[in-house]
DNA sequence: ATACTATTTTGTAATTATTACAATTTAGTT
DNA sequence: AACTAAATTGTAATAATTACAAAATAGTAT
């Protein structure tokens, strides 16, 4: 059940706590880019005991081993995402949905850029996506 | 003197304020990427009426209207960019800084990835810059 | 199994960035 | 000069995150 994650924590010498194999499996099985409060408050109902700070420190510790990764698109919270292939994501402005774009990019496994050394590489795309283009469209044939 | 904001301005059908014309002034002078409060701090001490609000709202609005770009890489506050060519962003994660990269990207100027409406692409690199790596091996030799 | 220790979890109290809102002021027009 | 919609301002909220100290726990050594 909890085996894979239980590896993953191990190869980065992690401690094996409930509150990180919990998280883990929670990215693992939504691959919705949540922020902390839906990891949080879907996880406090099986395990109540889950203190808020615990799920932004389990991700602190998990990003810093790259485990996960942390998307910074919207602007106004951290979402995340189990860190497998380089991908680049999509936000839409009206529904916040984050979306994997799998597309070449030729900059996405740089290591270095300008003199400078890389550790992260990002590609954002915000704008309306397919479902809100459609409802949009919809009304306004109705309206 | 502030006759190239006044026209950025107008030919986006925005009336023409003090506070507008001199962030548009202070982010075309500085190429930090500032903060809001960076902004601020700075004009205010010129201009002691200026409210924090109206910052926020001055590049609100520009925002929208594409004359500034606002950069959530830093993943805790927005940072400001006058719109000019399309390029990707580098931060340090050390000392903070945000530097432009020009390089080459076919991703950069799509309208449209797996059938969404984009309306913004960002590329962003983390890391560690030359400067703070220079500084790093500094305090190593000598310690 | 038991004891030990560093790490992790937990809850509460800050802090920081941002937004909401209502009153006042102002830009552009009449 | 008067008008009106829009912008500015200050204050009060909100939302996300961090600081911190006490309690609990994982992994290790005994």
């Amino acid at each position: 059940m909890y085996e894979k994650y239980v590896k993953l924590l191990k190869d980065h010498n992690l401690k094996i706590t409930s509150p990180r194999l919990e998280i883990l499996k929670y990215l693992d099985e939504h691959h919705t880019h949540p922020n902390v409060e839906a990891i949080y408050s879907s996880l406090k109902k099986k395990h109540p005991s889950l203190s808020r700070t615990t799920v932004y420190n389990s991700l602190e510790t998990m990003e810093k081993n790259r485990i996960v990764q942390s998307l910074t698109i919207s602007g106004s919270e951290h979402r995340y995402d189990l860190n497998k292939s380089l991908h680049h994501h999509f936000l839409c402005t009206r529904c916040g949905i984050i979306l994997d774009i799998d597309i070449a990019c030729p900059n996405m496994d740089k290591t270095l850029q300008g003199g400078h050394h890389v550790e992260e590489v990002h590609g954002y795309f915000k704008g309306i996506c397919k479902n809100c283009q459609k409802k949009e469209k919809g009304w306004r044939t109705n309206g």
